[in-house]
This record gives C-alpha cells, sequence and structure tokens, in this order.
DNA sequence: TTAATAGTTGACTATTTTGCTGGGTTAAGT
DNA sequence: ACTTAACCCAGCAAAATAGTCAACTATTAA
C-alpha cells in the first residue's frame, strides 16, 4: 500500500462526487474547477477508477460521473489501489525466491504492516469522512463539540491485533 | 505522511539495524548484503536517520550504527518522517490561500486522514513488529515439524542469537 | 606510526512516476 | 447536424526515486 499525491488526488476526487452527485452526474471539468486538478489528469484517473468499478461514466450532454455505490460502500483503501499502479512486491515477488533468509524476514515484516495500513484505511468510506466533515463544520458554526468520531476507537482495536 | 519505496527501505533497514546491533555495530555493507539495497542508497538514508537521531553511527573498525535508542522507543512515523522530504502540503500551505472553500473543506479531510495514519504508525514501534515476527516464527516453526527442514537451523541460529 | 576500516559528503546519472497538454474518437442529448 | 462530455491515446517536462562514483575524514587495531 503506498500512499502519494497521486492516491490523495483521486480521493479528494471521489470526495467531490460524492459531495455534488446526488442529483445529477458531475462533470470532471467542474472536479478540475473546485479541486484545481488539470482536466486530463483527472481523465487518467477516472479512467481507473472506472475500470475498478468505482464510478459511472455518463456520456453526452448532461453526462459525467456518478459514484457506482452509494458513499458508504466505498473505502479509501480501494480507491487508493485503484489508481495506483499493482505494486510489484519487488524482490520477493510472492514466492520465496528470496535467497538470503533474512531478507524475506524483513520483507514480511513491511507487508504486515502494510496489510495492517490497507485493512486501515479499508475501514474508512467516503460516507464516514463526508460526516466526519458535517460534524465538524456543524462543531464549528455551533460550539466546540467532540469530533474525531472514526479515528480513535479503530486506532486501539488495530493495535490490540497486533498483540495477539 | 506518505508512504514509499524509500520509507519501506528506511524501516527494513532499520529493523535489520535492531535485529543485529544488540551485541555490536552493524556495517551498512552488512545491511546492503542482507537486504539487497544498494550500500551508497543506505548511505543517504543513514545519513539522514542519522541527523534525525534515529541511529548512532561509530567510525574505526568495528564501527558501523547502532539504534540510538531502545526498539521500543523508535516508532515507525518517525523513521519514514526521517527519510521523506517534508511534505510541502501543496496548494493550501497551511493558511487558508484556497480561493474556493471546497478546495479547503477536502484538503481538509485529507490532512485529517493523513494524521490519522500518522497516529496510527507512531503507536507501532521496532520492538513490536519484532515481537510479532518473532511470535510468528516460532509458530511457524513449530507447524513445520514433519515437513522439510530448510529452515529450522536458521530458526535455532536466529533465536539463540537473540538470546545472547 | 601506519594501515585498514568505516563513516561523511557531494556531485552525478538513470529510471520511474507525476502531472499535464493536446490530439483525437465515440456516445448521447438538443 | 451540432454540441456536450466521456473515452482513448501518444507524448512530454519536471520531479522523485534509486543507485553510482569519488574524494575525504575520523577512528583504531596492529
Amino acid at each position: 500500500m503506498r500512499l502519494t499525491t497521486k492516491g490523495r488526488y483521486a480521493v479528494t476526487a471521489m470526495l467531490d462526487l460524492a459531495f455534488h452527485s446526488d442529483i445529477k452526474p458531475v462533470t470532471l471539468t467542474d472536479i478540475a474547477a473546485r479541486q484545481t486538478i488539470s482536466l486530463s489528469y483527472l481523465e487518467q484517473l477516472f479512467s481507473r477508477l472506472r475500470r475498478a468499478n468505482m464510478v459511472k461514466g455518463i456520456r453526452g450532454p448532461g453526462g459525467g460521473y456518478t459514484l457506482a455505490d452509494t458513499a458508504d460502500k466505498i473505502n479509501i483503501a480501494d480507491i487508493i489501489a485503484a489508481v495506483d499502479e499493482p505494486i510489484d512486491a519487488t524482490k520477493c515477488g510472492g514466492e520465496a525466491n528470496c535467497q538470503k533468509e533474512q531478507a524475506c524476514l524483513t520483507h514480511d515484516l513491511w507487508m504486515g504492516l502494510s496489510d495492517q495500513i490497507r485493512d486501515y484505511l479499508k475501514g474508512i468510506t467516503l460516507a464516514q469522512l463526508l460526516e466526519k466533515h458535517h460534524v465538524k463544520s456543524v462543531a464549528k458554526r455551533q460550539d466546540q463539540e467532540a469530533e474525531q468520531v472514526i479515528g480513535i476507537h479503530r486506532h486501539t482495536e488495530l493495535l490490540a491485533s497486533l498483540n495477539e
């Protein structure tokens, strides 16, 4: 699992879509203007997102993109995985072709960590992020309320799984 | 918080160090051989790690690197932060220089997510990863009683080195 | 003292990824 | 027909990544 600006662009665009595509499809031109991402770069990203069945493209006037599913069914890990190259799991490609035992061991450790991050991001949906933002803006408007609904208990939960 | 192969190299190298530097300092040449990372690339990474006070360099014959602190005091987030460029938090650099409200909102959402990942990784130490691996390898060894004997002597060798 | 070891530094190169431009083609609505 | 917008390329400049080379300095064993 990698975390780069590319994935960030994708998540941002998907959030924008979740925000605006309730009524009608959203054009990439709109997203490009709102999020200041170049149209052609968005096209690249959405080409992958569409092939991964995260969004649906509707052609013609009045067309655009909509989410392929409800926002609570779309998680962050899948979005990032969709736009990232399939990571080649370098050098120790799946099978044990490592000559050295140590190399494989530390490789395993890293992969385990990577899996945990993926699981963590799999547990966060677009709907949760929108809700969190909603809560936050409401809280800012009224008075300070306790936010952070999503993060904390999940954090401890995952740490607990480390200690098994 | 970014997650790239660079950070992975750094974590892998630090894990290798945590494994082997109990008795004496570990040379980058050794790490390069074990982890199949180029020596000079390691030099770059360890230059940053040293400046970030994650490791100590010891010169002269018998020299090498050791952890600057015990393995339970070194967390993954700090390792990655040490080798990564300070992320520029693009376009909305700290202050609210976003012209559009939406851009800032989704930006906030992403930054919040990024913070959560950082907190998560801050909660995972080298010691935890080593411990997890230790348990796992023992279990694997017990399972492989009737099977091929390839890994066994390496395991005992490793366990022996842990008890010294 | 001397030679070997090993870290330190900086500049340099190759490759990959990133973000973007611009050209088109195809499907759908007016 | 004409427009709109998704779709699909080929390519390209800048940046990041990964690795190389060479000169240097500090340490210490012999």
